[in-house]
RNA sequence: GGAGAGGUGGCAGAGUGGUCGAAUGCACUCGCUUGGAAAGCGAGCAUACCGCAAGGUAUCGGGAGUUCGAAUCUCCCCCUCUCCGCCA
C-alpha cells in the first residue's frame, strides 16, 4: 500500500509511475480529494468530541456529580446528536480511501526502463555458453517419462492437469536440488524458516496478494484460508505487526515450501512438462532491509540466485523488468532465466528477485527504531526465488541430458543426491 | 469437539466506573557521580491521525452496547494457554 502522504507531497510521481505500468492515474486526484474531505469532516468532529469531553470532564470534578450531571445532560445529549451525525462521515471515506489504494501497485524505483510488455525488459547480463549438442536434445517431459521418473498420466488421474508425480531418482533429484539451495541458503546468512502452506485472508492483504489476486489463489472459504503461491507470504508476513530493533536488520529468511496456484489466467500457456503446474516447490529467499540499503540488498540476494544457477552449470540471463512488467507490489524486479535447449532452445523464468520497498511493509505494519529514541519506520521487503525447485529440476533434465536418455548431475548435486547419474533406464547410479 | 483460564506500552505486570494513555519493575536514552566502569541519584521514554503551533482526537485483542463518563460493566467475535476427547 502506498503512504497517502506520498500522494500529498508528491502526487506527480505517484502518476508517473502508474503511467509506466500502464495504468489509469485517474485515482490520485479522486483520493486527494476524498483525503481533503475526510480531514475537513475529521477536524469538524473532533472539535464536537473535544467540547462534549470538556463536559464530561467537568461533571468529574464537580463537588456534586450527580447534580452536575443532571444539570448538563441536555448539553451533552444535544452535543451527541451531533457527534453522531459527525462521525458518519469519515469512516465511509476511509473505507473508500482504503479500497482505491489497497488495489494500486507500488510505486516503481526510477532505474525500471520504460517498456510495454515483456518485450521490452532488458537483458543486464547472460552467464554461461548454452551446450552443443551432438544430437537432438529431448524436452523434459520425454526424458521424464523414458525414465520413468515423471508421471504425468497417473498425477492427472488422481487431480486432473497441470500435476506432476515425481518417482524414484526424479523425486531424491528433486530433494537434492532444494537441500542444495538451503545449504547455500544457510552459508549465504539466510535463517531457514519451516512455514505454514495456509494462510488466513488477513496475512494474504498484508503481503499484497489480496485482494487482486484472490482468483490466482487455492482457498477454502469456509474457513478463510488461502494456500500460499510463494513462501513470500508467510516469510515477509513473519514479522508482522512488530518493532524490530535496527541491530537485527538486515534479516534474512529462506523457506522451502510447495507453492499452489490457479493458473487461471494461463489456460493452453505450457500445457506440458513441470513448467506451469497448480503445485511446485521452491526454495524463497526474504530480505528485511532498512530503505537506504534496499537497492544494494536485492542485487545481493539477487547474486545469491545467480550463484545458485553458476554452481549447477546452467546457463542463464539476468533481466531488468521494464515498467510494464513489474509485479503489483514490486517498485524493482530482476528475473533469473536459465536456458533450456529443448524446442530449438529458449531462457525460461527460473526467478523473480524484487524489492517492495515499504510497500508491503505498509500493509503488515513492520517497523524498526534506528534507535532507542527514534520513530519507528517502516522496513522494506525483498523477496525471490532461490531457485524455483521444479523448474530447475527440469533445466537439469534438459540441459544434462545424454544422447542415450540418461542424465548427468551437475557436481554441486551429487552430495545432496547421492548419486551422480540417472541411467538410460531410470535408476540412481553412484558411478 | 467439550471444559476452564487469559489477552494492558519494547518486555514483565498493576489497575475493577471519573483527575488513567495508564502504577511499578526491566530494557533503553540523557545528565549527575567516577580516574574509568558498576551501583546509586535525577530526568526522559507507546502509536496513529488532525493542526504552522498551542493543542486536539482516537487507541488497554476486535466489534457492538450500558453510562454524563468504560482498560474497568454487558453481549458477540478472534486469538493464546491448560485439561479432556479425537487424530498424522
Amino acid at each position: 500500500m502506498l503512504d497517502i502522504a506520498l500522494l500529498r507531497r508528491d502526487p506527480e510521481r505517484v502518476r508517473e509511475s502508474a503511467r509506466r505500468r500502464g495504468q489509469d492515474s485517474a485515482f490520485v486526484d479522486r483520493v486527494l480529494e476524498l483525503d481533503e474531505t475526510r480531514r475537513r469532516a475529521l477536524t469538524a468532529l473532533e472539535a464536537l468530541k473535544a467540547e462534549k469531553n470538556a463536559l464530561t470532564a467537568s461533571i468529574a470534578r464537580a463537588a456534586d456529580r450527580g447534580a452536575a450531571a443532571r444539570e448538563l445532560r441536555p448539553q451533552i445529549a444535544a452535543l451527541d446528536a451531533r457527534i453522531e451525525e459527525a462521525a458518519s462521515a469519515p469512516p465511509v471515506i476511509d473505507a473508500q480511501i482504503a479500497a482505491i489504494l489497497g488495489d494500486v501497485p507500488n510505486v516503481l524505483d526510477p532505474s525500471v526502463p520504460p517498456g510495454a510488455g515483456s518485450d521490452d525488459n532488458v537483458v543486464l547480463r547472460s552467464w554461461g555458453e548454452p551446450r552443443a549438442f551432438d544430437f537432438v536434445p529431448k524436452p523434459h517431459w520425454e526424458l521424464g517419462e523414458t525414465l520413468g521418473i515423471i508421471d504425468f498420466e497417473r498425477a492427472a488421474k488422481l487431480s486432473g492437469s497441470r500435476f506432476s508425480i515425481l518417482k524414484g531418482a526424479g523425486v531424491r533429484l528433486q530433494r537434492a536440488i532444494a537441500g542444495f539451495f538451503l545449504d547455500r541458503a544457510a552459508h549465504n546468512g539466510y535463517t531457514e524458516l519451516g512455514v505454514p502452506y495456509l494462510v488466513s485472508r488477513t496475512t494474504m492483504w498484508s503481503t499484497g496478494q489480496l485482494s487482486k489476486f484472490a482468483d490466482a489463489m487455492f482457498s477454502d472459504p469456509s474457513v478463510e484460508m488461502f494456500m500460499i503461491p510463494t513462501a513470500e507470504v508467510p516469510l515477509t508476513a513473519y514479522h508482522k505487526d512488530e518493532i524490530l530493533t535496527a541491530a537485527l536488520l538486515p534479516l534474512q529468511y529462506c523457506s522451502h515450501t510447495a507453492c499452489f496456484r490457479k493458473e487461471a489466467g494461463a489456460a493452453g500457456k505450457d500445457t506440458r512438462g513441470l513448467i506451469r503446474q497448480h503445485q511446485f516447490e521452491k526454495v524463497e529467499l526474504v530480505w528485511l532491509t532498512p530503505a537506504e540499503r534496499s537497492l544494494d540488498d536485492l542485487d545481493r540476494l539477487t547474486a545469491h540466485a545467480e550463484g545458485l544457477l553458476q554452481e549447477l552449470g546452467l546457463p542463464y540471463r539476468t533481466m531488468l523488468l521494464c515498467s510494464a512488467d513489474v509485479g503489483f507490489n514490486s517498485a524493482k524486479t530482476f528475473d533469473l532465466e536459465v536456458w533450456l535447449p529443448s524446442d530449438g532452445g529458449g531462457y525460461r523464468e527460473i526467478s523473480s528477485c524484487s524489492s517492495c520497498t515499504d510497500f508491503q511493509a505498509r500493509r503488515s505494519n513492520i517497523r524498526f527504531r534506528r534507535d532507542a529514541k527514534a520513530k519507528p519506520e517502516f522496513v522494506h521487503t525483498l523477496n525471490g526465488s532461490g531457485l524455483a525447485v521444479g523448474r530447475t529440476l527440469l533445466a537439469v533434465l534438459e540441459n544434462y541430458q545424454r544422447a542415450d536418455g540418461g542424465i548427468d548431475l551437475p557436481a554441486a548435486l551429487v552430495p545432496f543426491a547421492g548419486f551422480d547419474v540417472i541411467a538410460a533406464d531410470g535408476s540412481a547410479v553412484r558411478s
